[in-house]
RNA sequence: GCGAUCGUAGCUCAGUUGGUUAGAGCGCCGGUUUGUGGUACCGGAGGUCGGGGGUUCGAGACCCCUCGAUCGCCCCA
């Protein structure tokens, strides 16, 4: 409880700490490691942007937009917006610094985003992802290395029970006509649909598809597919995704009520979702995206620059970090403690040393004399050195691994100097 | 924005149908015991019972408001 004039964290905002916080790090170390190893480039990105770079970017009309962003006037009168996502950023840092003489662009980051929502399991107001585009490449073989690569930091993560589910939105014009086929068959049966998809009806005809409501999952079932709509290129598009999947030995599977809810993806649409009745969709609560992403050709226009065709991913890191299981912080290597006020100053020079040569250790030289070594022992080291009465003695926990190294590293130090 | 549940020491929680000075375990600090020892015992610090109002002779318990947390809807990572 917080003391009457402590102020509060902000709502939706955490502290992580302990067990928590070393799962968080093993997430975002596995992912700096596999981007690494597909060559993806560190971007280090602005947290804030000109509020326009989102309106533009993610669509007017979309929720995170219209109801979800953290905007402010600065000094200077500019409307800010405190990011809600990647991908504008970075595609606005594309623009602005020339970096089509990179193309094609591999670049990663990851880092804390904000959006104004009700918090609940895995979902919160600041939270943070990691994140994976490739940035000027038209060619189905860019979407394949970015799944591989998000495949493969799930699998290095040791998360199971989660499978990418995929499906095509088409080109620009396969998707205008599924839609308009889709808002004609459920007006047709407006009434009998649920409120939430008479409104989304107007809003975001799309959505209607993944409703979890019965009433309008009866009528989903027999409602126009993609498929019907696709282009001739869209098909081969989508055809080379997949098959070029299945050559990297990526499992996936066709989900074809799958749609984004971000106006600017076109064809390959896709989420790492768990199965469901898995651990990992226990460990989830109502979330179920870990990680989602597409291709957004489109993009790039919206804020003024040349078509500039791309794909990208993000993944939430509280989420990931719910399913890698626990993750203690790491056994210290040696405690020194100092059982006579004596010889403070050689316990000091002592545990300098030991850090100096690169292992970890705690010095406890405070509080009752008396239960100073117990403090040692509860800490829970490999090698615990006390010194008391002008003596120094070594006690070694037999159960941990290279303790020979360890007490080799130790003599070498010649503590006694 | 909507709904449900919940707020008592640093932590996990007790607290009878409303009834003296609000408790326990763990943790923390000190002491005794032990003396290569994670023991046992004793003591101490730490609480405006989330906040405000109301009902009552009397509220941590009941009512209203508010803030916060958790979970769900919407939406998303």
């Amino acid at each position: 409880m917080a003391k009457g004039n402590t102020p509060q964290a902000i709502r939706g905002t955490q502290d992580i700490f302990g067990p928590e916080a070393e799962a968080f790090a093993f997430v975002v170390e596995t992912f700096e490691r596999v981007r690494k190893l597909y060559r993806f480039r560190r971007v280090e990105m602005p947290v804030f942007e000109k509020t326009e770079v989102f309106s533009r970017a993610i669509g007017e009309t979309t929720d995170v937009v219209s109801k979800e962003m953290y905007s402010f006037e600065d000094r200077g009168g500019d409307s800010l917006t405190l990011r809600p996502e990647f991908t504008a950023g970075i595609a606005r840092a594309f623009l602005t610094n020339g970096w089509q003489q990179h193309a094609p662009l591999k670049v990663a980051t990851h880092g804390p985003l904000f959006r104004y929502e009700r918090p609940q399991k895995g979902r919160y107001r600041q939270f943070h992802q990691i994140d994976a585009e490739i940035i000027g490449a038209a060619e189905p073989q860019a979407d394949v290395e970015l799944l591989a690569m998000a495949d493969q930091v799930i699998r290095e993560l040791g998360i199971e029970g989660v499978t990418l589910h995929l499906n095509t939105l088409g080109d620009g014009d396969s998707r205008e006509a599924w839609r308009a086929a889709l808002v004609e068959y459920f007006s047709a049966v407006k009434g009998e649909l649920s409120e939430d998809s008479q409104e989304r009806l107007e809003k975001n005809p799309l959505r209607i598809l993944d409703s979890k409501d019965r009433r309008d999952q009866k009528f989903v079932a027999d409602a126009p597919k993609i498929d019907a709509f696709l282009s001739a290129e869209a098909k081969a598009f989508f055809d080379a995704v997949t098959s070029g999947l299945d050559a990297a030995g990526v499992k996936w599977k066709r989900a074809e009520s799958l749609v984004r809810g971000l106006d600017y993806y076109r064809h390959t649409a896709f989420e790492f979702i768990p199965d469901e009745g898995s651990a990992a969709a226990d460990a989830l609560g109502s979330q179920s995206t870990i990680l989602g992403g597409g291709r957004y050709d489109g993009l790039m226009e919206s804020l003024g620059g040349a078509p500039t065709p791309a794909v990208g991913w993000a993944a939430g890191i509280e989420r990931l970090a719910m399913l890698v299981g626990d993750h203690q912080e790491s056994q210290t290597d040696v405690v020194v403690v100092v059982e006579d006020d004596e010889m403070v100053s050689q316990g000091q020079s002592a545990v300098s040393a030991i850090r100096d040569a690169g292992l970890s250790a705690e010095f406890i030289a405070s509080g009752g004399k008396k239960k100073r070594f117990d403090k040692a022992v509860k800490v829970g080291s490999r090698v615990i050195i006390a010194m008391s009465d002008g003596e120094r003695r070594v006690r070694y926990d037999e159960g941990s691994p290279d303790l020979e190294s360890l007490a080799a590293t130790l003599r070498s130090l010649d503590l006694d100097a």
